[in-house]
RNA sequence: GGCGGCAUAGCCAAGUAGCAAGGCGGCGGUCUGCAAAAUCGCUAUUCGCCGGUGCAAAUCCGGCUGCCGCCUCCA
């Protein structure tokens, strides 16, 4: 299969280190507020790219780190730290928040059916692990201690800035943020910090340069060697960490172990709202709550997702969000009349191993979900495909998609409706259209919708 | 200032050199007591604009316009 390295800007095959397995490393979420629906975006993308390498019989271990230590808003050391900030804005201990964020985070997930990872890292278990880790780095000289901070020399580093191919030089120094006087070099970035603006910093740890905190990027990477060893697969993120949070990563890992690191690099885009990014702070906080609110299931969500490319911004709105869930309901009404079926027809051989193939190039060119979703729709229109195979083939197709087609199933109409629809029959025999009209509303207030038919009514949910 | 992305029908969105995928929505037919559902058909002679290179361009090159992101924390 083929994917996009940020790396070199290109499409490249994929070959894993070892046989024995791909090591997939996450960024996980800062738990401190909800994810929000563009979180869920890279989620998805993530599992779409699990789930796909898997089908193609790589066996995976995925680990994904949670971050429960304070980031600072900035890191420039200015701002608050944001755990803080939940906490007192809900009255709660720091751990508190980030547990209580954390447990919602794995069940949204699970709700999008997102695969959970094999291991998870909470940033706050690995405190003396980071701590060893910065200790070396300045024993290598790549990183130098001011005044209870320490900080990583990105002079020391040539290959600084390979991911984000942006200049070293031609950075805009305190453009946006305050210069730290500490630093060195403008560009140097905390691994460490003791001497914060922030005296206050409820989250704190003794270390060898002073009690504080660890730095923003350094978790990730401890925790990844930590779990892989020397060596990593695929790490993947959002866009927005390709300039600083993975191109510090980088320098902080290949300057501790003195080689390359991370062979793919793959960040998954945007979702907009109304042409902007997806924010925390702008507008309507959109999470799976919100949109249950409006009516839509996170299955809705995952087949939005589903249809564009994951290296495309896609807008969303709910417009967007209905045209998914009346497809995905559609969907759903054909796959449940395959399976009602199951008659024995003759089926084209050739045209079923064609439309398997065409499925395996569209998930093999970087994940093209969108070819590959149309392919599905092909398969329902077909005519010379037996409901068997259609069956057959959306299952398999299923196991990239997640969209649970498998598991789509009829629920059983209850004996009260039962027995309205026998009634609505009998009036019907007799032509009493105003009260058959009747009891078609009492079904539907129920939610269950009818057809008449030549050979009798039938029924089916309305959602 | 530096780096990068995007612009395809009413909406979402594939395609990146050889007659413009798919979904949603809309319109029309069949069916129906009426409906609904289902089903069939239709729904971009054209891919922001202007040039260029090709037998051939939405796809490559140049220019222009518009929108967006990153260089602070962020998925």
């Amino acid at each position: 299969m083929n994917v996009f390295n940020t790396l070199t800007r290109k499409q490249e095959s994929f070959k894993p280190i070892s046989d024995d397995y791909v090591k997939l490393y996450t960024c996980g979420l800062t738990v401190y507020n909800y994810a929000h629906i563009g979180n869920l975006r890279t989620y998805f993308f993530e599992d779409i790219l699990r789930r796909t390498l898997e089908y193609f019989d790589y066996r995976v271990r995925h680990v994904m780190n949670v971050t429960d230590v304070g980031h600072l808003e900035s890191d420039a050391d200015t701002g608050e730290d944001k755990l803080v900030l939940g906490a007192r804005r809900e009255g709660k201990t720091p751990e508190e928040v980030a547990r209580f964020y954390e447990k919602i985070f794995f069940e949204d997930l699970v709700a999008m059916n997102i695969l959970q990872p094999h291991i998870i890292c909470r940033a706050s278990e690995y405190i003396n692990d980071m701590i060893e880790f910065i200790k070396v780095l300045i024993e290598k000289k790549y990183a130098y201690e001011v005044e209870g901070n320490v900080y990583f020399s990105i002079e020391r580093f040539p290959e600084y800035g390979r991911l984000s191919g942006m200049p070293v030089d031609k950075l805009v120094a305190g453009a946006r943020i305050e210069i730290d006087s500490n630093k060195r070099y403008p560009g140097d970035f905390a691994l460490w910090l003791s001497k914060s603006k922030f005296p206050n910093q409820i989250m704190q740890w003794e270390s060898p340069w002073g009690r504080g905190f660890p730095g923003w990027h350094i978790e990730c990477t401890v925790m990844s060697i930590k779990c892989f060893g020397e060596h990593l697969d695929i790490h993947c993120g959002g866009v927005d960490h390709i300039a600083v949070h993975h191109t510090n990563e980088i320098a902080q890992a290949e300057a501790y172990l003195g080689h390359r690191w991370c062979n793919y690099w793959m960040h998954g885009e945007w979702l907009v709202v109304a042409k902007e990014k997806m924010s925390k702070s702008k507008g309507e906080f959109l999470d799976l709550r919100a949109i249950a609110k409006n009516g839509y299931m996170p299955m809705h969500l995952r087949y939005l997702y589903l249809t564009a490319h994951y290296r495309q911004q896609l807008e969303f709105s709910y417009e967007s969000l209905t045209a998914a869930k009346n497809a995905f309901e559609n969907l759903r009404t054909r796959v449940l009349e395959l399976k009602a079926i199951n008659e024995p027809v003759d089926s084209d051989r050739m045209l079923k191993e064609n439309i398997q193939a065409k499925f395996w190039d569209a998930i093999a060119d970087d994940l093209n979900m969108p070819v590959a979703l149309a392919l599905v729709w092909q398969i329902l229109k077909d005519t010379g495909l037996s409901s068997v195979d259609k069956l057959d083939l959306l299952e398999d197709f299923d196991r990239v998609f997640g969209l649970g087609i498998s598991q789509f199933s009829r629920r059983d109409l209850p004996d009260d409706c039962k027995i309205l629809i026998r009634e609505r029959e009998n009036v019907r025999q007799r032509k009493n259209w105003k009260e058959a009209d009747r009891i078609r509303q009492l079904l539907t207030e129920k939610g269950v919708g009818i057809k008449d038919t030549a050979h009798g009514a039938e029924w089916y949910w309305l959602m």
